[in-house]
RNA sequence: GGGCGCUUGGCUCAGCGGAAGAGCAUCCGCCUUACACGCGGAGGGUCACAGGUUCAAAUCCUGUAGCGCCCACCA
C-alpha cells in the first residue's frame, strides 16, 4: 500500500479539513435533552472587541481538552460558546474609531445612533474572535453561540434585576464612587487599578476664624480644598482635642468650617489634622455622614472644576487647579511645606485615567446576603478550586465584598430596567445621572450599610415611585401618566456575565437545556477575574438557580514573555497565536502550551517553546507512517495471548499503565502531567523501543503468527495512542486515525481508552532486564568508545542473576542483536561469564555485559570509562554505608526502607567488584 | 500595611519526606530502509540563604533576602 502520509507533518490542510468535517457532522453539538450524562463548560466569553491572544489560546486549549475527553468518555459534552458585549471597552473602541474617522464625539452622535453604530461594528467584527477560536480546534457547540446583549440574555438580566430589587438587594443611592473622568462613568471598586505613584504631601495652614492662630493639615490633593467642609482631628489627640467646635477660615474661599473630632483620624500621620472633603473622598464622605457635614462637589464629570469651586477656579482641569491653588497658598503664606509622598492612586482599568472619587447617584447590589450564601456553598465543598489555594483567595474577597456599584453612565449595555414617572409636572429636575449635586442631602444608603433604605429614592423630585419592571411599561401604574422615562444608565458588564452559566442555557425560561446542563461542570479561567466574574457567578447562580453554577474551577497561569512580563499590546511583546498556528500548527501550539502550563503556574513563553510540540507531532506522524507501511496485511482479528511476542507484551503493559496515569491526571486537572506522560510514552517507549523491536517481527516473513501478532499490537497501541492524544492534538490524531482505522468513524467521537489492570506485568519486567538493559549496556560502551552506530559488533555476552532470567534472555537474544547491532549475543549466568580479558564491560544490578575489544575498542578509553564507573560506585557505597552505619536509622526507619538500603549495598558492592575485576583484566 | 506565589543543571520548568528529573542548549558519534522537526552516547546541580524538626529534608517548620502577582479608605 502506498503510504498516504507525507514525510513531514503538514498541519494546514489537515486542520481546515477536519474542523470542517467535525462541524459538518454536527459533532460539537449536543441535544437539549441528552440520553447520556451531561458535562458542560461555559466559555469565559471573550470581549467582542477582542483578538485572540496567548491567554485565550491556553484557556481554550484546556477547555477543549476537557470537552473532547468527556465527549470520548460518552458524556453529552456541551461547550457553551459566546461573547461579551464588554460595555466600556467596546464603546471606547467604537467611539475612538468614530472620532478618528469622522472627528465626532459621542455627544454629537447621540445615544441611539451610537448604539446603532456599535451594533454595526459588532456585526462586522464581533465574530472575529470566535473564528479564531476555531483555528485552535475549539469544539464549541457553535449553534448555541450567545452574546450578552442577545434578546434572551437581556430578558435574563431584567428578570434578575427585578428579583433582586424586589428582595431589597438592589438599591439606588448617592455615594462616592470611582469615577473615570475620561469614560464618564462610575466603576466598581475592583475595576480600579491601584498604582503606587510619587506624589507630594502639602502642609497647609487653615487660620482660625477668630484670628488666634491656625491648624496645619496635610493633604495629597490640595485642589479639593475648595470643597472642604470641616477639619478633623482624633478626639484622643491631646494636641488638638480642645479645638473641637472651633471654626477655621477656609483659604481661597469665604467659607468658615468647623473642626470636628473623629476616630478615623490617625494622629501619627501628617500633622494629625485632616481636611474633610465629603464630596471627593470616601473616608471624608463617611466622616461627613457622622458629623452631618455638607457635601460640596467642586468638580464636573470630566474632572474640571465646577462652579462650586468658585469663579477663580471653575473650568480648570484638576491638575491646573492644583498648581494654581498651591501657588495662591504660597503667596498667602499658608503653605507650610511640601513633602515627598508615595501613595497608591486609582486608575480606570479600561483607559488608565486617574480615577476621581466622585459623588453621584448610582445603583448598588447589596452584597452581604449574596456573598454569605456563596461562602457557605463553597465551604460545603460545592465549588472546588484547582489549584486549591485559590479557594482562600476567593473567600477572602467574598468576606470583604462591599456593595457593588452596577450602574454605568455609558450607552452600550443593558439599560437599567427602571422608569421614572415625570407626572405630575416636568419641573426643573435634571435627569442626567450624577448631575443632581452638590450638597444633596437625600438619605444615603451607603455601601456596606446593612440597613439602608431599600426603596430607592425616585430621581429627584418625581412623585410616583420608580417603576421596576421586566417588560417596558407604557404608563405609570401609579398615576397612569404616560410621561415616563427610563433610567439613563446601563448595567455593569459583569452583571450580565454573572448570569452567563444559566442565561446562556435559556433562563429564565425553563428549558430542557437548562434542566440538563445546569449546574455546569467545570469553569476554566485565570485568576484575574476570580472576583469580577467567578465570585459573582456563584452568588447569582445560588440566588437565581438555587444551585452553584459549577462544581470545579480550574485556574490556569498567566502567559508571560521571556522576561516575565505580561504580554500586552502596548509593550508589543505578545506572541500571536495565529502566527504560531500558521508556523507550527494548532496541535503543536496546544501541546506546548499544555506541557508548559504546570499546576496553574505562570508560564514564560518564547516562540522557540513551540518546537517541542511541533517535533512531537512530527514524531507521532512518522511513527504512524512507519505503522502504515507495515500494516497493509494486518490481521483483522486479535491474536491469542500466546502468540504475542515479548515486545508486544511489554508495550501493552506500558500502554495500560500510561492510560491509567493519563486518566488520573486529567481527572485531577493535571493537564501538564497528562501531556508529559503521553509524550514520554509515545517517544521514549513506543517509538524508541517498541517500534524498533517490532521491526524484528515485522520483517520476519517466515514467522507469520509472530508477525501478525506484532502487526496487531502495533495497530492497537497506535490507535490507543491516537485516542489518548486526541484531546490534546485533535487534528493530527484525527488525520492519522482516518488512514489507520478506515471505517471506524471519526476519532473525535471514539471511545477514550479505559485504564484497568496492566497485563503482562512479568513479561514486561523480563523485557526490561533481558532486552533493554543489555542493549543500553552495549550502546553505552559503543557510545563511549565512539563506535559508529552502523558498525556491527561481532559478539556480546550478558550475564544474569538467575537461570530463569538466563533462559528468558536466550529467547530474547535476537532483540538484543537487532537493537544493539550485534552479530552474536549470548546469555549466561553471571557466575559463568568466566574470563573477562580483552573485553569492555558494563555492569548494572541485573546484568553484566561484555564485548570483546577485538580491535574495535581502544583499551585506554575503556580503562578510563571503567575508572569513572568505579568512582561512581564507590560514591554510592559510601553514601549507603553512612546510612547503614547509623544505629538509629536501623532502629527507627521502616523495615522495608532499611532492607532497600541493604539491597543497594549488596548491589553496589557486587558492581564495584566486577568493575575492578574488569579493570584488572584489561591489564 | 496585609495576603499569595516563585527561587532546583546555561535557559524554561517538574519533583514536595526515603538514592537529584524533563525539554531546550552543550559535547562526542551517526543521513542505521518512520522521522536530521531525527538516531545513539555523554557532560552538567552542596535544590536562594540561615536556623530547626526527623533515623532521613530540594521536599516539613521558623526566620532572612531577591523576584512577581493580588488586596488595602491613612489624608
Amino acid at each position: 500500500m502506498p503510504t498516504e502520509l507525507a514525510k513531514a507533518y503538514e498541519p494546514k490542510a489537515v486542520e481546515s479539513k477536519w474542523y470542517a468535517a467535525w462541524e459538518k457532522h454536527g459533532l460539537f453539538h449536543v441535544p437539549d435533552a441528552p440520553k447520556n450524562r451531561a458535562y458542560c463548560i461555559v466559555i469565559p466569553p471573550p470581549n467582542v472587541t477582542g483578538a485572540l491572544h496567548m491567554g485565550h489560546a491556553l484557556n481554550n486549549t484546556l477547555q477543549d481538552i476537557l470537552i473532547r475527553w468527556k465527549r470520548m468518555e460518552g458524556f453529552a459534552a456541551l461547550w457553551q460558546p459566546g461573547t461579551d458585549h464588554a460595555g466600556i471597552a467596546t464603546q471606547n473602541v467604537v467611539e475612538r474609531e468614530i472620532l478618528k474617522k469622522e472627528g465626532k464625539r459621542r455627544q454629537e452622535i447621540g445615544r441611539e445612533a451610537l448604539i446603532e453604530r456599535i451594533w454595526k461594528w459588532r456585526e462586522e467584527y464581533g465574530d472575529r474572535i470566535l473564528l479564531q477560536l476555531r483555528a485552535l480546534g475549539s469544539s464549541c457547540d457553535w449553534e448555541r453561540t450567545r452574546f450578552t446583549l442577545d434578546e434572551g440574555l437581556s430578558r435574563a438580566v431584567r428578570e434578575c434585576f427585578v428579583r433582586l430589587y424586589d428582595e431589597g438587594l438592589i438599591y439606588r443611592g448617592k455615594y462616592i464612587v470611582n469615577w473615570c473622568p475620561r469614560c464618564h462613568t462610575a466603576l466598581a471598586d475592583d475595576e480600579v487599578d491601584h498604582k503606587d505613584e510619587k506624589g507630594s504631601l502639602w502642609h497647609i495652614r487653615y487660620p482660625f476664624a477668630d484670628g488666634t492662630g491656625f491648624v496645619t493639615v496635610a493633604t495629597t490633593r490640595p485642589e479639593t480644598l475648595l470643597g472642604d467642609t470641616a477639619v478633623a482631628v482624633n478626639p484622643k489627640d491631646e494636641r488638638y482635642a480642645h479645638l473641637e467646635g472651633k471654626m477655621v477660615q477656609l483659604p481661597e474661599t469665604n467659607r468658615q468650617i468647623p473642626i470636628v473630632a473623629d476616630d478615623f483620624v490617625d494622629s501619627t500621620f501628617g500633622t494629625g489634622c485632616v481636611k474633610v472633603t465629603p464630596a471627593h473622598d470616601p473616608n471624608d464622605f463617611m466622616i461627613g455622614e457622622r458629623h452631618n457635614l455638607p457635601r460640596i462637589n467642586v468638580m464636573n464629570e470630566d474632572a474640571t472644576m465646577s462652579a462650586e469651586a468658585g469663579a477663580e477656579y471653575a473650568g480648570l482641569k484638576r491638575d491646573a487647579c492644583r498648581e494654581k491653588i498651591v501657588e495662591a497658598l504660597k503667596n498667602a503664606g499658608l503653605l507650610e511645606k511640601i513633602e515627598d509622598h508615595q501613595h497608591a492612586v486609582g486608575h480606570c482599568y479600561r483607559c488608565h485615567t486617574t480615577i476621581e472619587p466622585w459623588l453621584s447617584d448610582q445603583w448598588f447590589v447589596r452584597m452581604r446576603p449574596l456573598a454569605e450564601a456563596a461562602i457557605r456553598a463553597t465551604e460545603e465543598g460545592k465549588v472546588k478550586f484547582h489549584p486549591e489555594r485559590w479557594t482562600q483567595f476567593y473567600l477572602q474577597w467574598l468576606e470583604n465584598a462591599r456593595d457593588w456599584c452596577i450602574s454605568r453612565q455609558i450607552w452600550w449595555g443593558h439599560r437599567i430596567p427602571v422608569w421614572y414617572c415625570k407626572n405630575p409636572g416636568p419641573g426643573t429636575r435634571n435627569l442626567e445621572p450624577g448631575k443632581d449635586f452638590p450638597g444633596s442631602r437625600s438619605p444615603v444608603p451607603g455601601p456596606d450599610s446593612g440597613s439602608g433604605s431599600q426603596v430607592p429614592g425616585p430621581r429627584s423630585g418625581s412623585l410616583c415611585p420608580p417603576i421596576v419592571a421586566r417588560e417596558t411599561p407604557t404608563k405609570c401604574p401609579n398615576c397612569g401618566g404616560q410621561d415616563i422615562r427610563q433610567d439613563d444608565d446601563v448595567l455593569d458588564t459583569w452583571f450580565s456575565s454573572a448570569l452567563w452559566p444559566f442565561s446562556t442555557l435559556g433562563w429564565p425560561e425553563k428549558t430542557e437545556t437548562l434542566a440538563h446542563y445546569y449546574p455546569t461542570s467545570t469553569l476554566v479561567t485565570d485568576r484575574g477575574i476570580i472576583y469580577f466574574w467567578v465570585a459573582r457567578m456563584v452568588m447569582m447562580g445560588l440566588k437565581m438557580m438555587n444551585a452553584v453554577p459549577f462544581s470545579d474551577v480550574y485556574i490556569h497561569g498567566t502567559i508571560l514573555d521571556e522576561q516575565g512580563r505580561k504580554m500586552s499590546k502596548s509593550l508589543g511583546n505578545g506572541i500571536d497565536p495565529l502566527d504560531i498556528i500558521d508556523k507550527y500548527g494548532a496541535d503543536a501550539m496546544r501541546f506546548s502550551l499544555v506541557v508548559l502550563s504546570t499546576e496553574g503556574q505562570d508560564l514564560k513563553l518564547s516562540e522557540s517553546k513551540f518546537d517541542m510540540g511541533r517535533n512531537f507531532c512530527n514524531k507521532l506522524w512518522n511513527a504512524a507512517r512507519f505503522a502504515m507501511m507495515n500494516l497493509e496485511d494486518a490481521p483483522a482479528t486479535a491474536p491469542s495471548d500466546d502468540d504475542l511476542n515479548l515486545a508486544d507484551r511489554w508495550i501493552l503493559n506500558r500502554l495500560a499503565i500510561t492510560t491509567s496515569d493519563v486518566r488520573a491526571a486529567l481527572s485531577d486537572f493535571k493537564f501538564s502531567v497528562a501531556a508529559q506522560s503521553l509524550y514520554q510514552f509515545v517517544w521514549n517507549e513506543f517509538c524508541d523501543w517498541y517500534v524498533e523491536a517490532a521491526k524484528l517481527h515485522l520483517n520476519d516473513r517466515e514467522n507469520a503468527r509472530s508477525r501478525a501478532a506484532t502487526q496487531h499490537t502495533l495497530k492497537t497501541a497506535l490507535s490507543s495512542i491516537l485516542k489518548l492524544l486526541h484531546p490534546f492534538l485533535p487534528f493530527i490524531t484525527e488525520e492519522i486515525w482516518g488512514t489507520l482505522m478506515p471505517g471506524h468513524g471519526m476519532l473525535i467521537v471514539g471511545q477514550y481508552p479505559n485504564g484497568g489492570a496492566a497485563p503482562f506485568e512479568k513479561d514486561a519486567r523480563v523485557f526490561e532486564i533481558t532486552v533493554k538493559e543489555p542493549v543500553e549496556a552495549i550502546r553505552n560502551i559503543r557510545g563511549e568508545s565512539n563506535l559508529a552506530p552502523t558498525k556491527r559488533i561481532p559478539q556480546a555476552v550478558s550475564g544474569f542473576n538467575d537461570p530463569e532470567t538466563v533462559l528468558s534472555a536466550v529467547m530474547s537474544g535476537n532483540y538484543v542483536e537487532h537493537l544493539a547491532r550485534v552479530d552474536s549475543f549470548e546469555a549466561k549466568l553471571k557466575s559463568e561469564l568466566g574470563d573477562l580479558k580483552e573485553v569492555a564491560t558494563n555492569v548494572t544490578a541485573n546484568q553484566v555485559t561484555v564485548i570483546p575489544l577485538a580491535g574495535l575498542i581502544d583499551v585506554a578509553a575503556e580503562r578510563a570509562r571503567l575508572e569513572k564507573e568505579i568512582a561512581r560506585a564507590a560514591g554510592e557505597i559510601e553514601a549507603t554505608a553512612r546510612k547503614l552505619g547509623n544505629e538509629s536509622f536501623i532502629v527507627r526507619a521502616p523495615a522495608d526502607i532499611v532492607e532497600k538500603e541493604r539491597q543497594r549495598m549488596r548491589e553496589s558492592e557486587e558492581k564495584i567488584e566486577k568493575l575492578k575485576a574488569a579493570l584488572i583484566a584489561l591489564g
